[in-house]
DNA sequence: ACGTTATTCAATTGATTAATTGAATTATTG
DNA sequence: CAATAATTCAATTAATCAATTGAATAACGT
């Protein structure tokens, strides 16, 4: 074996050191929910339904290939992304499984179909209509991701407490819910909520990493 | 567990499957490889110094998870990548890897100085000096990735012809070696043999792709 | 110092993966 | 039709991985 063949292989073991941390579902959604804004084991646990000891152990993983860095608050290990590429990256990743992977498409539809979600409204007419006032767009994220990063000119009123909220919303506007892209579902609850209610409202698929990268486009 | 987590799950476990994909350093190599366009199994195999039986199945996981599709010629099975996103999705892949793992700096160090490699020049550089008709540009890979690909205005000598082709080269220009990109020795090699030969060359880091991207940048 | 909360570690178990080896298959040629 | 070349398949083996369970650790409050 050439010397070359030697740095080759240890070139690429190294890759897929985080190569191998995309490969288990459960390290991809963590990855996606830290997208969103830091949060500790316990709200990942609650989040994606794994045990504590289960997502401690995928968050060595992630810290091992340096996806992830983590501060601590009291008892609390606050984990994040190691870099804001880490979310571009993510981004990639889910336009390559999506454009490859036609199943995910057909569960997506189906779910959403199942959740009796209309067409959601494009980006680009929903930044049109803001710009002319017409409409309320609505950030259905908890409260710590709204404040970590979110669209300018959002509202954030988390979802849990929407029903609580609905008579402070501006009357006379339509409403346009968003949350943490196109793989999470409040933004649909969100609208059939406001819906049930009266409130002309429809939902956005994209979240505020989808936004930015969509604006840096138009640049 | 709701529907909704039942969901969530199937989802991942799809993106898993692009993500287990890329969780082996011999099918990393492989996609790199397939960057540079289609090869049968037996090229991927002397390339790479795997068994055609380990390549083989490789690329296998690789259909499965839709990132690779083949063709037939006679007996040979000719394998590309199955969309030219999936090469950019290599380079944000490498970039990601490249940012948060010091060790690939670190090894791509050791062995380039092992190798007795100056520092590359820079690409835009690179562009500015070939605008002005000062350097010649050398493409020194296979020539069938030459066709698949390029760098306009390179020209093609595949490194193994190099030493015969020496003396077809213009005089009077300096030289710029380039080849598959920042994992590839071809380019450092080409430029010692240059050298050895009196010719004032110098190799460039960035392959085709890279310098793709450089320019779409720029727009 | 002790109890509590949050998290990590270690051992275990079952499942999955990677490389090898030899057989089987596919396409071509004479 | 048989031989050849290229590739894939199947079985095996060893290594790795994921989830669980219970213990251990770290930080805080009283």
């Amino acid at each position: 074996m050439s010397t070359e063949r030697m740095w080759k292989d240890q070139l690429y073991l190294e890759f897929a050191r985080v190569g191998k941390s995309l490969s288990s579902p459960k390290r991809l959604e963590i990855l996606d929910l830290l997208s969103q804004g830091p949060k500790s084991v316990d709200v990942l646990s609650k989040t994606t339904e794994m045990s504590i000891a289960n997502v401690s152990q995928h968050l060595q993983t992630l810290l091992e290939a340096r996806l992830v860095r983590f501060t601590k608050k009291g008892t609390f290990v606050i984990y994040e992304l190691a870099d804001p590429a880490i979310s571009d990256f993510m981004l990639s990743l889910h336009s390559v499984c999506e454009k490859q992977l036609i199943e995910i498409r057909r569960i997506k539809a189906e779910f959403l179909q199942h959740n009796g979600s209309a067409e959601p409204i494009q980006l680009d007419v929903l930044l049109e209509r803001m710009e002319r006032g017409e409409v309320i767009l609505l950030d259905v994220r908890p409260k710590d991701e709204y404040e970590t990063d979110h669209i300018p000119g959002a509202i954030s009123i988390p979802i849990e407490e929407l029903e609580k909220h609905l008579s402070s919303l501006p009357t006379g506007k339509d409403i346009v819910a968003y949350c943490r892209g196109p793989y999470c579902l409040m933004s649909s609850e969100a609208v059939e909520i406001m819906k049930t209610r009266g409130i002309n409202a429809h939902r956005l698929n994209e979240g505020v990493h989808e936004w930015r990268q969509f604006t840096e486009h138009l640049q």
